[in-house]
DNA sequence: TTTAATTCCGGCAACGTTACCGGCAACCAT
DNA sequence: ATGGTTGCCGGTAACGTTGCCGGAATTAAA
């Protein structure tokens, strides 16, 4: 028990060949029953586990998927959970790396796992991510690259998202029923693609309602509690304020909650409020936070069911888009009306 | 670039051996200066990765420590940040498991880290394991072990952990002090080292201030905020009910501040609060809860680096045992009396 | 009885790397 | 010149596994 069995000790003992044994233990055909059934007991009995290694560096697979993701924030960590049960289930170990929202960390991740020998990707790029060379280098290298939440369009690659632009305008829409009338939205990094789509939601709902859109109620800051609070505070320190803000995160809701408090308004009555995600913490605060709840776990497990779909597809899959819905979650925060019979 | 290139394309472009190529790549003694030069810029040239799966199947070792925790909650999380740094510091790689605080998804993970021959393991004991062979067959092998955070007298090997008892006692000295006097707390299930130690303080706190232990008064529930509700729920409906909760976890102190805002009662006017964690969500939360806060990145990194010294040095070091100081964070949820100057 | 088919098994090479050993020069000191 | 040291290099085996090929033994078919 001291050092683990080898197939060339079972065949030792059992005096036989190695390729026997190797037989015997995977492929059952072209071995004699008894004998299998020798090295099975045998194996059993020596507690024979295949060093994984000397597989994967014969049949040059590894069955282990590279995952990199921005963060590990409550929707992301959801998302990577539904990744692992569905690779899992499929026979894949995951390796997940964060790259921290950093340009830099994330090539030198692609590097670390490529140096790993994953068999592909599964990818939600950095919001500081400009250049996309580092991914272009393994899609050269012919492995299987899925995108998932934070696609861009300068990777072709099949990709899951959530229909970001939806999610920005039901919230939004559901501000103007409410009878708010000066909405801001707080935005993420300009260049970030999901912040934008939810942007754009937001403005196609002011549109439809025939609100104009004010460009002073637009303030792009970093995806960032505190971030969100400054901007906040500035927001409401407007001669005309605004009644009511959309923020595309609730990391960015939680900021601007603070900041609202600060300043003692009140919510919904002065001041209403939804962000984006629906984290835990929106329900547990004084008052609640309306928010957008996306299905992450699920999208996890879509991004994982397409990856491996990809893997064994040799045909080209790269303009598979999957999207999932989001749905409104409405809370103290945005819920000045009686709730209506 | 479509396959990536081996000491063998080296050789055989140089003309020069294997053996020289694998010396000049590393080594660099016993090797022309000048070959060594020719081998870099071709290397180089040829972006040339040495596999790692052929170096560790060579030199049985994978620099991968397997990190087996119950779940990825805040605290943990934070502690698996810390082992990581320290880790890939020193040239490892970490790969997470979590059991879900289940027994045999534990067994499962570590079989599975065994399998990726993982050179040793860092691992925090899930709540529910009260058998611990599966750890003992990791210790036959002669891997190196180092225990975190949940320890267990059941296994002997290096650990760290912060001073639970000092924590409970820190928290329930802090509620006497503001003249709270029948005490609850709600404690984990009854097997849990951490648990148990917290609640060893809250009783060492109670005889120190000569109040007198109620065994009504102490609830073991599970980890989690839906029992700790249910749990608060019932001790507000004793006859005496209590007139402050100490939580050993700030997910049940969640669970019990919903409990008391059902019954309509005040913090901290009619009851006192303090949890453990000191999770982000206890300052958000109105009132804000007080909690005990631990080192928990710091705790990871000297799990990490304590890992590193076992796995050099040969002498037994299974009795080398870490203790860090927690701090109790005093907010709303306790503060009964003004601030004294 | 010969031929063909089937069943079962062992040998060899390979995946990419390094450890070890031995050998050929060239140099130095005797 | 002899012997010993040093600098540099190549060959071989090994890590644990599997794929391919060929062959022996047995059975079936002609």
């Amino acid at each position: 028990m001291e050092k683990p069995a080898t197939i060339k000790d079972i065949a030792k003992r059992l005096n036989i060949s190695l390729s026997t044994v190797s037989r015997a233990l995977r492929n059952a055909s072209d071995v004699n029953p008894d004998t299998k059934k020798a090295v099975m007991a045998l194996s059993e009995e020596l507690n024979y586990q295949p060093n994984k290694l000397a597989l994967s560096l014969r049949q040059k697979q590894t069955h282990t998927i590279g995952v990199i993701v921005p963060n590990l924030d409550y929707v992301l960590s959801l998302m990577v959970r539904g990744i692992d049960e569905v690779a899992l289930e499929a026979g894949f170990t995951v390796m997940v790396c964060q790259s921290n929202e950093s340009f830099g960390r994330e090539i030198l991740n692609t590097r670390r796992l490529l140096e790993s020998l994953v068999d592909g990707f599964i990818i939600s790029v950095s919001s500081e991510s400009k250049s996309f060379d580092h991914f272009k280098k393994i899609q050269e290298r012919n492995l299987p690259v899925v995108v998932f939440d934070r696609v861009t369009p300068h990777l072709t690659a099949p990709s899951v998202r959530i229909d970001n632009e939806e999610g920005g305008f039901v919230a939004t829409e559901h501000l103007i029923e409410q009878g708010y009338r000066r909405i801001a939205v707080l935005a993420g990094p300009e260049n970030l693609g999901v912040s934008n789509s939810r942007m754009d939601g937001y403005l196609n709902a002011l549109k439809k309602h025939k609100i104009k859109k004010d460009p002073a109620l637009i303030v792009h800051c970093d995806f960032n509690q505190d971030y969100a609070y400054f901007a906040t505070l500035e927001l409401l320190a407007m001669k005309k304020r605004p009644d009511a803000i959309f923020t595309i995160s609730d990391r960015m809701a939680i900021g601007a909650m603070l900041a609202i408090k600060k300043k003692g308004l009140r919510m919904p009555e002065d001041i209403g409020l939804v962000g984006f995600n629906n984290e835990p913490v929106t329900s547990l605060v004084t008052p609640s936070i309306s928010s957008v709840d996306m299905p992450s776990f699920e999208l996890g497990k879509v991004a994982a069911k397409l990856f491996i779909e990809t893997m064994h597809n040799k045909e080209n899959m790269d303009h598979e888009e999957k999207v999932l819905k989001p749905k409104l979650i409405i809370r103290e925060s945005s819920q000045k009306l009686p709730i209506k019979k």
